[in-house]
DNA sequence: TAGACTATACAAGAATATTTGAAATATTGT
DNA sequence: ACAATATTTCAAATATTCTTGTATAGTCTA
């Protein structure tokens, strides 16, 4: 996770119309949807929808698979996790211990739970 | 954690200057850094610099503080937190069972180490 | 192959964001 | 009060993103 991905992540996230796209694909994973049925639970035109998507596939931010004459669209779990680690990883770098307020810290700065898992 | 700050702080972390900004005030927690020393560090025109935190603050994504002419800024990390718990939390609305591939799904989903503290 | 269906590519205009310098505000020190 | 310092506000130019219609490409069924 590099400063440009992490840019493009959060431009892919910085919409109202991606971030419901996204967290749409999110409640429907693993299986995902095609480009149809997000048009349809969004009511967005198709065109549009097609602009978003293509702007978040490059960001990696959604992988699609070709199914005959449809287009499955689905959230790539593991990038945004990546994007997570890539945050929080940042207030380990300084002062751990001055990071989060206390119990915050130890979540985020300890071998304890929070995004510590690799 | 609605989706409209959820988009502003996406918006706030989408450009390269800003998420430079917050990394470094990130580095620089819990005392934070004054304008002056924002601006020296990235090498920002102090207009440029004044419009990203502005936009900054107004996300709540860094808070600020008057030290006599100076301001200091400040990441708010707590929101922070709240954003990720509420990128995370996603995952588990729908079908936490495939959420994340097995191992990762563990993290995400169930009452383990993820951003489940509270 | 024809015809229907799904989705994307392209292009133009509308809307929004970014950058910069000049001027303004506020504070400090003499 | 005056000059120096720190930062912001404003306005204008530039750049970028978003939206939509029309046209195009690929796929399915008969």
């Amino acid at each position: 996770m590099d400063k440009q991905l992490a840019t493009t992540l959060f431009e892919s996230l910085a919409s109202g119309i991606r971030l419901d796209i996204f967290r749409l694909l999110v409640k429907h994973a693993p299986s995902g949807l095609v480009a149809g049925e997000i048009a349809t639970a969004l009511a967005l035109p198709p065109t549009n929808l097609s602009f978003h998507l293509k702007a978040m596939t490059y960001a990696s931010l959604i992988n699609v698979t070709q199914e005959g004459r449809y287009q499955r669209y689905r959230a790539n779990l593991s990038v945004m996790q990546s994007l997570i680690d890539y945050l929080t990883a940042e207030c380990c770098t300084g002062n751990p211990e001055h990071c989060f307020d206390s119990d915050k810290a130890a979540s985020c700065c300890d071998s304890g739970p929070l995004l510590s898992s690799t």
